[in-house]
DNA sequence: TAAAAGAGAATGAACGTTCACTTTTATTTG
DNA sequence: CAAATAAAAGTGAACGTTCATTCTCTTTTA
């Protein structure tokens, strides 16, 4: 029983992670089901065991990925910590996630800008974000962060490092520990009071 | 000839209309070439007279839509204008074109983050966006504006717009005048010395 | 030995593109 | 200026391929 659920697991994975790295390359209407089973070593049929069809294949990576995502956002972040300091740390980690997890942050900015992922996969998604609202709702009566929208802050702190990301992934530019304190700079000066 | 050469004009726009509504809503690859015709009134085989197949349709789309773009961002711009004149100027051109032209915009940013145009036809999209730069140069000369990357001042002021409109179209926020001057100022805050 | 997991091949639908033909427009000629 | 004809633009149907999904059979696990 332990060893078969493992296995299964192990299996499950394997098509996520190809999903992710074909859909980034092909995009996914160009991402056949044949070569996600191929470079996960499975057949096509066995696809069909794990998820219902290619959309809940689809589906079900992005929340796997947003998981991961925001889980990653919010280690050692705690409640404790003042406004600046929390934003400073959850901002930081999210900058290291772009970076290091860049195959994830690019499969979810290509989520979050083409119709593939169905409405309430995306709505899924959305629900964990939610300490950083509430950090954001704290600074804003500590009178510390402008009382402007959570979609402001959110499009000016944090969404601008998709931007960063995808062109250091095309080679354009170079994100280096100097760009990532003047990103956070900007990010910081746009947002507080 | 000048009547038949209209006529042509025509056609071609139609498809280009078609191209941009049809994979909005579903995406490049799941937007089928029988449906552009339909949408544009022509027969499938009439697209092959004015493009030589649907990569070179979806690339020659992306670039009119980015010179439209351009065009409307930079329209009345001055080059005499000052640094914060023109930043604003230019800045509530691209927020009104994002709003007002915002399946030009939701095609772009859907194109920006997919892989669905090829390199050189990307690349020939951002040639456009000179003017942007020299302003920036100029502006960081006159020490006005943070002397940082292009790619950084691009990310804060200009593409959280992106993110905004999507949010409007999504029916998740909506933009109005005052939240459009707030943008303005956490862009401005962002970018500024 | 029963049940679950997995495989490869088959199926049927959808798609991009081409083909053979028709209609429209432009040019030539008597 | 017509009538005749060449050229261009446009079309619907057909072709060949690809793909998601299913079917039947085999292997593994309990």
């Amino acid at each position: 029983m332990m060893a078969k659920l493992q296995k299964s697991i192990d299996k499950r994975n394997a098509l996520i992670n190809a999903t992710i790295a074909l859909v980034n390359n092909n995009g996914f209407h160009a991402t056949p089901m044949s070569k996600i089973a191929k470079m996960a070593n499975v057949s096509p049929a066995t696809i069909y065991l794990y998820f219902e069809n290619k959309q809940d294949l689809v589906n079900k990576t992005y929340i796997d990925v947003k998981a991961q995502y925001t889980a990653y956002a919010f280690a050692n972040f705690d409640e404790s910590m003042s406004v600046e300091q929390g934003f400073e740390h959850i901002w930081k980690r999210i900058a290291d996630f772009k970076l290091n997890e860049s195959e994830s942050a690019m499969f979810l900015s290509q989520c979050d800008n083409t119709p593939i992922i169905d409405e309430p996969s995306l709505q899924e998604g959305i629900k964990h974000l939610q300490p950083l609202l509430d950090l954001w709702e704290r600074g804003k009566q500590e009178g510390l962060i402008k009382p402007i929208s959570d979609y402001l802050l959110y499009a000016y702190a944090i969404n601008p490092l998709s931007f960063l990301m995808i062109a250091q992934k095309r080679g354009t530019f170079k994100l280096d520990q100097k760009q990532i304190e003047e990103a956070y700079e900007a990010a910081w000066s746009s947002i507080k009071n």
